[in-house]
RNA sequence: GGUCCCAUCGUCUAGUGGUUAGGACGCCGGCCUCUCACGCCGGUAACCCGGGUUCGAAUCCCGGUGGGACUACCA
């Protein structure tokens, strides 16, 4: 029987959960889910220095918000650096590792002439075999392999192969006594009984050295999956210069985080022609197998498209809920029903929440302002008999839903032989101020007998006034 | 510099020796229509280059070129 499949996201909790750390995850959590296996989070935050509590809790947040859930964890790998010394102490004993005390200030400048001679900018071995104790601000290095290979067994590159006298003596215990990230991620996910680590392929370099850990503490190797990076628009990294690369700043730009996961996984993965995925048919289909080795670009549009469509087909009760916080203070949505309607007259029209909060301030504004272009062109004086007839009819409308307003209406026009044409832009104008809305029949179903015809009435008086 | 990875429309991608090289985003037209949007229809646009292998290469091999990653007492 195969052991039962264990992935991990490790982020380093120095910022917010970025695109690219989301669709690692992504990938890890759906991997587990497709293989009925777990999915453990572990916060990297051995780097004293940079590691923040409130970094741990954006990307909590964020993974939450994505609908990524965690089976284990969060375990903290600071906490856990007693296991880490402990194997360090194990490969020091078997003389597998050795203290070194070469400074930072020495490395750095034989790195330096290294490269001024063309060489390659690695330890050169000074401590290798000294047989040094320890002291203080030494560190510890692993004793590297000289010769032969070690081959990366990849999932999405296939096999990787690496000479290792390119692999340098690296450390894996600094000389403040913490692990260094290549040494506790072995630790870690040898313990944790990690059996696939996916991860970016900013780490296949890395990858090699930490077989050769693995097999020196007599771990078991995982099979590596290392997936491609998401490039800006310049084909460089994607970062923060190419704008928002922050998970949680696209929920607040009215980003649905379906659509985030379904652009995410995308970046890679395929399936066929298929562009739209639910979260089940993403378990059930996602694989190694279909992950391309190639680099992609980070494409808003393609990703504002894939918002657009899910906010049309998502409920108004659950549109209500996610804008909570995204309404301009002048809008009152506490009308829960009418709030919803105004969601539903607007979702079919918008790429984002944030723009539909910003296009639906005429439903909530009792005095609404005329465009000024608006009103010229259709807050004629020849449209005053038409708005005040109709303005006179609203009362008696028994009806008054988008149905019952498009019968209303076609009786309206056909009573006067006029064309709706003639009266559906300064209708418009009337009740929304712009040229530019959802339908009439919408817009007056949603709005009320009363609003509507106090609007109506208010633009009569405005073309009486003005015109 | 060294090591490693990658290479199909502008972008995301399908494609695993024989296809008019398909789909999607974007863009451009048209239809629908009370405006806008949606939707529908159509169009634009790609196999990095050069050698091989083969009857036949986007697909296999080699070499270039280009891009990227790593090369920290960061992760």
């Amino acid at each position: 029987m195969t052991p039962k499949i264990r992935t991990r996201f490790a982020p380093s909790p120095t910022g917010y959960l970025h695109i690219g750390g989301a669709r690692t995850a992504l990938f890890n959590w759906l991997f587990s889910r497709h293989y009925g296996g777990e999915f453990v989070l572990r916060i990297e935050d051995t780097d004293q220095q940079r590691s923040t509590d409130e970094s741990t809790k954006a990307i909590l947040d964020a993974m939450t918000w994505m609908g990524l859930a965690w089976d284990e964890g969060p375990y903290f790998q600071a906490q856990r650096v007693g296991i880490h010394r402990e194997m360090v102490q194990k490969l020091i004993d078997e003389g597998k590792a050795y203290y070194c005390t070469c400074s930072p200030e020495e490395l750095e400048n034989k790195r330096k002439t290294a490269l001024a001679e063309g060489r390659k900018p690695k330890y050169d071995g000074t401590c290798r075999n000294k047989g040094l104790k320890k002291s203080p601000g030494s560190v510890v290095r692993f004793r590297g392999t000289e010769t032969g290979v070690t081959v990366v067994e990849d999932l999405v590159k296939g096999n990787i192969v690496f000479n290792n006298e390119e692999l340098d003596d690296l450390i894996i215990e600094r000389g403040d006594g913490y692990p260094t990230y290549n040494f506790a991620v072995v630790v870690d996910d040898a313990m944790m009984n990690i059996t696939h680590v996916i991860r970016g392929d900013d780490h296949v370099n890395n990858t090699p050295r930490q077989i050769l850990m693995y097999k020196a503490l007599g771990f078991d190797v995982p099979k590596f999956a290392h997936v491609p990076m998401i490039l800006g628009p310049d084909k460089a990294r994607l970062s923060k210069r190419h704008g928002a690369t922050s998970v949680m700043a696209y929920k607040e730009m009215g980003y649905l985080p379906e659509a985030l996961v379904n652009y995410l996984v995308r970046l890679g993965w395929s399936h066929g022609d298929q562009e739209i995925f639910s979260t089940t048919e993403l378990i059930e289909l996602f694989d190694f197998s279909s992950v391309g080795k190639s680099p992609s670009v980070f494409n808003p549009e393609k990703l504002l498209w894939l918002n657009a469509h899910y906010i049309k087909g998502a409920d108004p009760a659950r549109l209500f809920e996610e804008m909570k916080t995204l309404w301009p203070p002048a809008a009152d949505t506490s009308d829960a029903d009418f709030t919803q309607k105004v969601i539903s007259d607007l979702k079919p029209r918008v790429k984002t929440l944030v723009e539909l909060a910003g296009s639906a301030d005429f439903y909530f504004s009792d005095r609404i302002q005329y465009d000024t272009e608006a009103a010229g062109k259709f807050l004629v004086p020849e449209i005053l008999p038409l708005l005040k007839e109709m303005a006179a009819r609203i009362p008696d409308v028994d009806d008054f839903s988008k149905e019952g307003l498009e019968e209303f209406l076609k009786s309206f026009i056909a009573q006067r032989g006029i064309k709706f044409k003639a009266i559906a832009q300064p209708l418009r104008v009337a009740l929304t101020g712009k040229t530019v809305s959802p339908g009439i029949d919408e817009v007056m179903a949603t709005l009320g007998k009363n609003r509507v015809a106090q609007r109506i009435a208010a633009a009569a008086e405005y073309i009486e006034t003005n015109g």
